[in-house]
DNA sequence: ATAAGTGCAAAAGATTTGCAACCTA
DNA sequence: TAGGTTGCAAATCTTTTGCACTTAT
């Protein structure tokens, strides 16, 4: 039987979140900088999956002024601590999203209007698994993107199908 | 039973090619040129996954000139005709490869040393589908590149390891 | 003839980097 | 105070585009 679940959310603690990349920064020898945490706070209080522009203007937002090469900067480090993950869409900016208020997932895209979902699929994992060993390779990470056409009434592809173009 | 095949090869004649790219262009007002044709025949008569770059290194080696934005624009042609796919891997530049000369696969990459391999499992396939009917989306294209460390000896990877650095 | 393709150089978009001033530890 | 961090602007890198010239049909 397949199942394809939405992956598990996690409640997850800020402070601890701060403590644990304070953690990472004290390990690799940084500091822990006002633009630092709030990036991190700035991914992990909003839901979604963010570019580097949206990220910008959710700080702004908040009134914390940050460069945009600070932002890139500081996203390396989050995602070297494994706090962040990096999202590479095909046609689209790379995106992030907090790692650790869900379990790890894979996502599917809508080519027409972008909307991003997610899903876990134990079997799939397996399989990967399975696939790399017969290659005789170590599992570093995966990436797995589904690109289809959602059916919802507001998707800018449906539109353009009803007026028959 | 788990199997994860090497995608099936087929023999495929480039003068058919040509003529599918000829009718592809025909069907698009687009004319038959030399550099076209040059750069179709690059991709097929040589096996692997190219950058824009190499791709330009074997135009020139075969005495055709041509300029990167003629390649860019023509691979754009190709891609579209269904003829050659392009290959966004992270971390690296867009490769493209011959689409005719295997069956669908996807792609094993080893983190060290960029190697590339190919792979194919229907069971996983079928999953994809499955995952993304449940979700209500209408199966486009889908990226699955698993990232790795290979074990072969002259992976740079592995030296490195031996000096336990 | 005429619409389309080509090369070139400039432009665009995303990300990185050098550097002087500025903070954390 | 010493070494890492920041912002800014300049530099990179990849891909796209405007335009005058050339070519396929």
């Amino acid at each position: 039987m397949v199942d394809s679940l939405k992956p598990e959310t996690k409640e997850v603690d800020i402070q601890e979140l701060e403590e644990q990349f304070k953690s990472f920064l004290y390990a690799h020898n940084g500091k822990v900088t006002n633009e630092r945490l709030a990036l991190l706070r700035a991914l992990y209080e909003n839901d979604g999956h963010f570019s580097v522009d949206e990220i910008l203007d959710i700080m702004k937002n908040q009134r914390v002024r940050v460069s945009r090469a600070t932002v890139y900067r500081t996203l390396d480090l989050l995602v070297q601590s494994g706090l962040v993950k990096r999202l590479a869409l095909e046609g689209q900016e790379t995106r992030y999203e907090s790692a650790l208020t869900q379990g790890h997932h894979d996502h599917i895209v809508c080519v027409d209007c972008h909307k991003i979902l997610e899903f876990f699929n134990p079997e799939l994992e397996q399989l990967q698994d399975t696939i790399l060993e017969q290659h005789n390779f170590q599992m570093v990470r995966h990436v797995h993107q589904l690109y289809g056409r959602c059916i919802d009434a507001d998707c800018p592809g449906k539109k353009v199908k009803k007026r028959g173009s």
